[in-house]
DNA sequence: ACAAACTACCTATCTCTATAGTTAGTGGCA
DNA sequence: TGCCACTAACTATAGAGATAGGTAGTTTGT
């Protein structure tokens, strides 16, 4: 049910089309809740029909039409109803700390192989989190921008510093993630001998 | 598709009935793989139609039996293979930072709320990998002794040593979601002002 | 003799998620 | 005029996972 959740999140920043809401959604709210197209167009849908958002189709070139969605008073609400709510707990399921117990079962270099390419998408991430967290930093974040538009001045520092946060963790979860796999390389070599196959 | 080699990882180190892998499992794999009790069983059942599995049909007091699960030759390869391809990424999905990134739209009360609730399911979580580490470095862990078993004495210390790995990096990601939680805190009754409500 | 707790093994249902498509219009360039 | 990249909006399907049950036998204590 988060998605319902993290579209209405991105959706209270300004109106968008579905188009728009998936593009967008894959530059900011992603970043903590990743949903894919097939799974966004029925959910805007349900959305729409559970009357959390209201749409005006919009006329695009000669024939084409797109369909605008804007959130409901009842979306609002149902949103803050979330915000104040117990939040869900998540199970631990990572495929990568399942591997790395059983590390003594895989070939010295697959096992290698596996750190590293756990470790550069981590570093990866972390770059591109870290880039993200500047753009709040300095409020270029377009989303952020249009965003703050519709609060008082004296409410940005606050709205910003919740953004800026949220990106700290998940900035500390990828840094811990990939000095984990750099561990886990001089581990494999010690373990297995420093030859590669 | 982990949570199959989740269970024959299990499995490896001796042979279980499906009521034995469901209670192991919640005290070893299920640390970085969990799973419900309604997703063993059948998974059970389809890995022995795959042949990963065979069963034995043991009597269990007068009338009752129970079913015995020992991992085949198939089994072994197919975990073995598993081990040696590459990893499956998993995408951020974690409420937690969801909320965190609006928590201008939550109650000053809620909000803190949340972020204690957070930290209290995470410092547990971390008393408990810490105890469980603790189990494996002494090797005191009733699943990791009867995996040593099958093997000669110098090949313990590089099995035990993954694991312990393993649970670093829990630890590790336990400790930072701990720490972020206390920093949102702090945050919170410095925007919210920290009268309590 | 009976109850309670535990062992054993599922089933049913619904929702969530991933993967891989499809259909159709737009705008610009060669 | 044809082609291509892009915008727009899905659909279809299968598999994973969560939640909430059910049924039957066993062991232990009173």
């Amino acid at each position: 049910m988060s998605l319902r959740y993290a579209l209405l999140a991105l959706l209270t920043s300004r109106p968008m089309t579905g188009y728009d809401v998936s593009k967008q959604f894959s530059q900011s709210v992603a970043h903590v809740w990743h949903a894919p197209d097939s799974q966004i167009y029925p959910e805007l849908n349900r959305m729409e029909r559970d009357g959390l958002l209201e749409s005006t189709v919009v006329p695009w070139g000669k024939k084409g039409t797109k369909k605008e969605y804007a959130v409901t008073e009842a979306g609002v609400k149902a949103f803050r109803e979330w915000m104040d709510s117990p939040i869900e707990i998540r199970r631990q399921r990572e495929p990568a700390y399942l591997k790395a117990a059983y590390l003594e079962w895989a070939e010295p270099g697959a096992a290698r192989a596996e750190l590293e390419q756990f470790r550069d998408y981590w570093t990866e991430h972390l770059a591109m989190l870290e880039a993200t967290r500047a753009t709040l930093v300095d409020r270029s974040h377009p989303t952020l921008a249009r965003r703050l538009e519709h609060y008082d001045a004296s409410q940005w520092d606050r709205i910003v510093r919740y953004k800026i946060f949220a990106y700290d963790g998940l900035i500390d979860q990828a840094r811990a993630a990939v000095a984990w796999a750099e561990r886990g390389l001089v581990l494999v070599d010690e373990l297995e001998g420093s030859t590669v196959d």
